[in-house]
DNA sequence: CCCGTGACGGGGG
DNA sequence: CCCCCCGCCACGG
C-alpha cells in the first residue's frame, strides 16, 4: 500500500550508507539489495548524486561490484574520492581499491 | 511526450 | 579483461 518504495528508497540507501563502517566499503548493488531492489543499483548512484547536499552520507565509501572508483568524477577535485579513502586506510590504485574483498562490507551482514 | 543518458549489475555471445 | 542487450528509473533536452 502506502509504502511503494520509491518515496523513501533515498532515505533508506542513505540510511544503509550511513551504516558502513569506518575504512570500509561497499556496492551500489548490494545496498540496492538489501533494500530489496536489486536491480535499482543504478538509482543508489543517483541517490548518492543527490547527497551531495545531505550531510553523514559516505558517498566515497560506495564503489561498483569490482571495486572500481567508478563515482570519483563527481567528487570535484581530481582524486578527492580516492583521498577520503586513503585517510580511512583503504588503498586505492588505479581506481581500484586494493584489498577489495577484505574491506568489503555487506549490508546484509547487519541482520 | 519521447528519448538519450547515467556513481549499476547480470546475462549471453 | 572484447562485444551487446535488458531491467531499473530520475532528469534534462
Amino acid at each position: 500500500m502506502t509504502l511503494a518504495g520509491n518515496e523513501n528508497f533515498f532515505e533508506r540507501v542513505y540510511e544503509v550508507a550511513r551504516k558502513i563502517p569506518y575504512g570500509r566499503v561497499t556496492s551500489y548493488g548490494a545496498i540496492a539489495r538489501v533494500l530489496g531492489s536489486p536491480q535499482s543499483a543504478r538509482m543508489v548512484g543517483w541517490a548518492m548524486n543527490a547527497s551531495k547536499n545531505i550531510e553523514d552520507v559516505p558517498a566515497h565509501r560506495v564503489v561498483n561490484r569490482n571495486g572500481l572508483l567508478t563515482g570519483k568524477s563527481h567528487f570535484g577535485g581530481t582524486n578527492a574520492m580516492q583521498q577520503l579513502l586513503e585517510e580511512e586506510g583503504v588503498k586505492v590504485v588505479e581506481g581500484q581499491i586494493q584489498n577489495f574483498q577484505d574491506i568489503f562490507w555487506d549490508p546484509s551482514d547487519e541482520l
